[in-house]
DNA sequence: GTAGCTGCAAATTCTTTGCAGTTGT
DNA sequence: ACAACTGCAAAGAATTTGCAGCTAC
């Protein structure tokens, strides 16, 4: 049966709070603020068991370390920032990709990310991020 | 200023001849039997350079090791069969994305990957492919 | 009480790098 | 000749696992 620890209460918090996929260190580094020496591998361990249960998603950006994020969200793409890296939601989808496939192919589903400058790293931004 | 060794021939051709994204793992393969002997480092160093140089484009799907495909083709996305994993160009691209990003935010970029079933793999086909 | 959980450290896997010897030009 | 290249082995980086002690239930 699993339990409900300290750690596994911090970890699905700091997703939630984040509001956008994290990186298994900046889970650590977060819930390490709500339970101090916290290490990395009951962070793998516990993503793994939610994901597992149905409670996060695994975000896998193409040439990234795969990120976390809190699931039950309606569907979305993502954004990545080519200064910060830091990676954001679109809550936007273009559609009609069906059509884009060769004849003869099925699509069920597809994965966008977008690349550019967030507004924090825009040219001339007062202080760009990282 | 860049010389031409047999085991970097070897490599380039060995993804000619495969004529879809390898791994540096199969890329090794295939050109050890050109060159044996020849040692994984000089696969990644030879890869990254041809990356440079344009010769190559790396290929990342998503939760997967990075692949190499040779460059010089038109802009295309990738279709991942969810039955066989295989995965294909898709001359096609829905353009007008700049319009998703939240605002503030400017888009350079974008990869997309559709998932779904290749024509070898429809329900009811013959023999699916792996 | 005890099965599940935790932190630590060692093991794995993939990729990069330092080094001394080799090779293309 | 000599800088680029190579194989090897060691170093890194991300993730997993073994283990002995801790903890929620």
């Amino acid at each position: 049966m699993e339990r409900n620890t300290r750690q596994r209460t911090a970890i699905r918090e700091a997703l939630l709070l984040a509001a956008r996929p994290l990186l298994p260190q900046e889970v650590l580094q977060a819930a390490q603020a709500q339970v101090p020496g916290m290490g990395i591998a009951t962070v793998y361990r516990n993503l793994k068991a939610l994901v597992d249960e149905g409670a996060l998603r695994c975000v896998n950006l193409p040439g990234d370390n795969p990120r976390f994020e809190t699931a039950g969200q309606h569907h979305h793409h993502h954004f990545q920032c080519q200064a910060c890296e830091r990676v954001f939601d679109v809550h936007a989808c273009p559609g009609n990709l069906a059509a884009l496939a060769p004849p003869g192919f099925v699509v069920n589903d597809h994965d966008l990310v977008l690349y550019g400058r967030c507004s924090d790293c825009q040219p001339g931004a007062a202080a760009p991020r990282r």
